[in-house]
DNA sequence: GTTTGATGTCACGACTTCGTCACATCTATC
DNA sequence: GATAGATGTGACGAAGTCGTGACATCAAAC
């Protein structure tokens, strides 16, 4: 599973630039031309990080900015706010929407490249990874294997996309409905009780090298992945 | 458990406003557009701060602040005052009736933030940390767990909103009732002496590492957590 | 068309948690 | 040291939460 970045934008030129610089450093890209397309995209599918234009032809970047951290399913989501000129940026930092980086118009396509690295290696460091190894437990997104101790784990898609998302969120606790959020994707009416199930199903896959004690129940909450036992 | 803040405010536009600086902020908003309406809202969750106009349509801004202080289940909510005019401000302070601080319009999305966070932590400074470490007893919010010296506790979900409770607001007493109030919520019918039981449940989690000597019994009055044995 | 694997839902049972009660224990006061 | 009121504590039933196997559905592969 790529990580995802989400680009509003409405020059054409632009997009097609940033959509180069992304695709060219492994990420995954969903476009949208405004802030009415993004919010489908986001519906069907909470990214790991928006590249958000200051202008754009419904509704200005900033207000939605505002929108996006209001929302408890998007709050944590980073924001990199693009802008046209130097001028604008102090503006939108007296702003203040939370956005956690800017980068103004025109830039190079290695200064785009290095600052999204650095988001996100400062809001979530696991999700740039290609392959996580905690204590053992080895998941490798390039060959989309987990293996424990060398010993290779068979498991669904899906139980290796939640395992993905707890890997690179350790020591966190997340409840049914966010887990629903952020590893099947927004807009997807399923019952809260089937994460029980693929909780149930990843352990298993897990059973055999013990690592399945580190899918821990928090009743009352949700689930947790942590190597504290 | 976001730091709840209760806003009291009739102009749409200022409430829009406020509304945004708090949750950006990470906190969660309630509003009232009267006093009546703050009443009702305090009755069902009691607020960790309450933003308050001076002059609202059915009570004066003052009048209630009066009012929230006299009442013990009310009087430890801090209070900043809302006001029009700097030379308002003068006559407020005349006034004491018991705000914490105060504020003009018109003021910055900044230095509302910085008033909020500066009172909070005046109040009860460990309120707006996710991971609270007294005398080596840790709670930490984002993986929902308790250690003692490394030694991971257990305990029942009330028994940690509890225990959340008393470590974000130390040294102090508090009632039965002012513990259904703000550990329960508000509007339960449940009878005072169940809160004994739970004080119990939550001594006997902490008894392993020596810190249910830290729940004390205040006779009389309630319970307080104390590192002064 | 059949098979296979993945997925979501359901129902049942096991287990936890919660509020209440009854009784024991403690403390202040006389 | 007797009394009355406040608090500690174990037990219990009810309600809630979670684990788990079974099943129906669907899409892709053969």
């Amino acid at each position: 599973m790529p990580v995802k970045i989400l680009m509003v934008e409405d020059e054409a030129a632009i997009r097609e630039m940033v959509r180069f610089t992304i695709t060219q450093a492994g990420y995954e890209v969903f476009e949208a031309g405004c802030v009415a397309d993004a919010r489908i995209a986001i519906a069907d599918s909470i990214p790991d990080l928006i590249l958000l234009d200051w202008m754009l032809p419904d509704v200005s970047g900033i207000e939605y900015a505002r929108t996006l951290k209001k929302d408890e399913a998007t709050r944590h989501i980073p924001i990199i706010m693009l802008t046209a000129r130097g001028d604008e940026l102090d503006k939108i930092r007296g702003l203040d929407m939370g956005a956690d980086d800017y980068i103004t118009k025109p830039f190079s396509v290695k200064e785009l490249q290095a600052r999204i690295k650095a988001v996100l290696r400062r809001t979530s460091p696991l999700l740039t990874e290609d392959v996580i190894d905690i204590e053992g437990l080895r998941l490798d997104m390039s060959s989309h294997r987990v293996t424990a101790n060398d010993t290779s784990l068979e498991m669904g898609p899906t139980e290796f996309r939640l395992l993905h998302f707890f890997m690179s969120h350790a020591e966190r606790v997340f409840s049914r409905g966010q887990l629903l959020d952020r590893v099947w994707g927004g807009n997807v009416y399923i019952d809260e009780r089937t994460v029980d199930v693929h909780i149930r199903r990843l352990r298993k896959a897990l059973e055999s090298e013990h690592y399945d004690r580190y899918v821990q129940t928090v009743r009352g909450s949700g689930y947790r992945f942590s190597t504290k036992v």
